[in-house]
DNA sequence: AATAATTAAGACAAAAATGTCCGATTTAAT
DNA sequence: ATTAAATCGGACATTTTTGTCTTAATTATT
């Protein structure tokens, strides 16, 4: 929703954080714990902690548990993954299709007042966030083109 | 922010829908009670009133207080008042101009990881919130073309 | 086997967003 | 003046989101 920190929840944004250093990593096929992942998109830890597990079971990045453990992308998973598995993983389904003025459901054949304002802003979010991949993302952080903390 | 509702918070939702559906009565020259208000965009009665209020210390629709009162939006507002106001007033200054990713400020000197893809999108949606008048939404909204409530 | 390092999981806490209630104020009508 | 109909404004309540803490489970190393 638009709000003071912008399109995505907090939780989503972290998310997207996270993932693209642990994608980071992943490109040089190392794994990185949890401290390090906080640290770097600055993040609290515990909360961090949290989303990296709905992550794992959102079968995103993968957790190795234990001493030596930490979390994991593989470049493969890395090419697989969209924006828009993260973006649900954390929001839930129907994230981005959901009607501009909160209807049960976005529908052309009952229009909300928003509808035709709103959709082609959606419908290219929606693009967007398919098209892009997590390796698009980490690869950019990787570089130093983007930064994933202030 | 993206969440379950869409792309607005609720609070928003229900503004937009509140101003749209008092300039609908706008275009007649007519005034509406919180009431109406509430019942015709599905609202809860007290939090409406909230936020008609906010929408009054914004200058977006006056209130017109005691017996035979109401809410009501002149012609001319209509044309003025355009979707990026009725946004800032709920949510605040910078709303959608906020980073994507949570930085202190979007900021292309320092992009965060998202700021290539979503700035095309916040810039699309910014314009078009500029450019789409409450006299858009309240007289589709008065032709049936488009709706309040499901 | 014991230890240390690490993630998993669930209970708990705090903050923000959403929503309710009630008394004060304003105004029109009688 | 009195009354009735409305908004105003602030305190309060609930729900959701965000964040913390503690204990359990897992694994590498010794
Ligand atoms: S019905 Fe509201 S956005 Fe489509
Ligand atoms: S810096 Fe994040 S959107 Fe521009």
């Amino acid at each position: 929703m638009i709000n003071k920190s912008g399109i995505f929840s907090k939780s989503c944004s972290h998310a997207l954080k996270a993932a693209t250093f642990v994608g980071k990593k992943g490109l040089e096929n190392k794994s990185v714990k949890l401290k390090e992942i906080a640290e770097e998109i600055n993040s609290p830890l515990a909360f961090t902690a949290k989303i990296l597990q709905k992550l794992v079971k959102a079968n995103i990045i993968e957790s190795i548990r234990g001493a030596k453990g930490g979390f994991f992308v593989s470049q493969e998973k890395l090419r697989q993954i969209s924006l828009k598995e993260i973006v649900f993983a954390i929001d839930g389904e129907g994230s981005y299709n959901g009607c501009a003025l909160g209807f049960e459901k976005c529908n052309a054949s009952k229009p909300c007042a928003l509808h035709f304002q709103i959709l082609p802003i959606r419908e290219k979010l929606k693009e967007t966030l398919i098209n892009t991949s997590l390796e698009d993302l980490a690869r950019a952080v990787g570089e130093n083109t983007t930064f994933l903390k202030e």
